[in-house]
DNA sequence: GTCTATAGAAGGATAGAC
DNA sequence: GTCTATCCTTCTATAGAC
């Protein structure tokens, strides 16, 4: 099944991109770990390795969207939204031994000043992020402006815990991050 | 001039680690960037790449701090330094093309799950921030475990709007985190 | 003791066998 | 049209020339 090799492949990548990043992940280790012949990379992407990569963010930045998004809508009010999404991705941090954090925040970095197609392709994650993001603020009352800074500080939290937290090994920078983002949430909504 | 060379290399790995990160720099890059002969790697640096990098995240990292430090020291208060800090950073980055920013976050994300080694030297990099910026809102008369939450808010912050800013090009991530910390901050001031 | 030249492995990409 | 075998480059690391 030529699509289903292609999904393979997507997944492996996506995982390897994780643990390894960008530059750190070979294309046979990505076959290997697909359990699928080398020329199958080709095959489905013609465009090489960028093109693999441009795929991988791309999805898997929408996946993590609705999970974000899922959380919310699960969630009574923003508060407590906000304090589960930071709760919930230290428990699946300390679950998958600090791997299993922001699908394309190394690769975002990697290509950052290096490749510019991948960069806006990252760009495009981001903003789709803030954008989702606010409209939940806004939503819930706070005005236009202050929902978009308050959209960017949340994902500017989430994407900065994740360093510390696989870095230290700890659930102790998304704690903070809980912590201080449900006040921020708080002040923010018209109750307050 | 051997320690000369030596610190030739490092400011070149530095740089190059800040715009390719760990994986995508080359030992032949370096040593062509510091203008010296490839051995100079080796006798400098017996461990190689690895011994290399732990190097410059130590160094690198104990620069940011000072400097970091430097901009609190000159503010009037906690509250002026947190936005200096971060509006600071947007100035940085945008004049230099937004490739400035955090010296070791790329790295850190790189080998958080490949390297222990090197995990482990980043982490008492951000330890050490964490201890130092918590001291100066402790000073301001802030508790000990608020402090040092807010502290490692401050970094999670830095941390993830760098990542916003370089990939979307614009400083609008570093402003709204100066906006929501000085907030923030200013909440856990004892005056509040 | 400084540096060059090269080894040996792994990288991405491709040509062509079947 | 699927997949294998190979190409050429680049990587880290080392051996040995000077």
């Amino acid at each position: 099944m030529a699509a289903d090799t292609k999904h393979r492949i997507l997944e492996s990548t996506s995982e390897l991109f994780r643990r390894h990043g960008y530059a750190g992940t070979g294309l046979k280790q990505i076959v290997a770990a697909a359990d699928a012949p080398f020329g199958s990379i080709y095959h489905h992407f013609p465009g090489g390795k960028q093109q693999l990569c441009e795929e991988v963010i791309l999805s898997a930045g929408r996946m993590y969207f609705d999970l974000v998004h899922a959380i919310f809508a699960a969630a009574p009010d923003p508060v407590s939204g906000t304090r589960n999404a930071f709760l919930g991705a230290a428990a699946v941090l300390e679950a998958t031994d600090y791997v299993d954090a922001c699908p394309i925040e190394t690769v975002a970095l990697e290509v950052a000043s290096s490749d510019d197609l991948l960069r806006r392709a990252c760009a495009e994650v981001f903003e789709e992020w803030i954008v989702g993001a606010g409209a939940i603020f806004r939503e819930a009352g706070v005005p236009e402006a202050e929902a978009r800074v308050l959209a960017i500080s949340l994902i500017n939290a989430l994407e900065g815990a994740f360093v510390l937290a696989r870095t230290l090994r700890s659930p102790e920078p998304l704690e903070a991050a809980a912590a201080t983002m449900t006040n921020a949430v708080t002040a923010a909504l018209p109750g307050a």
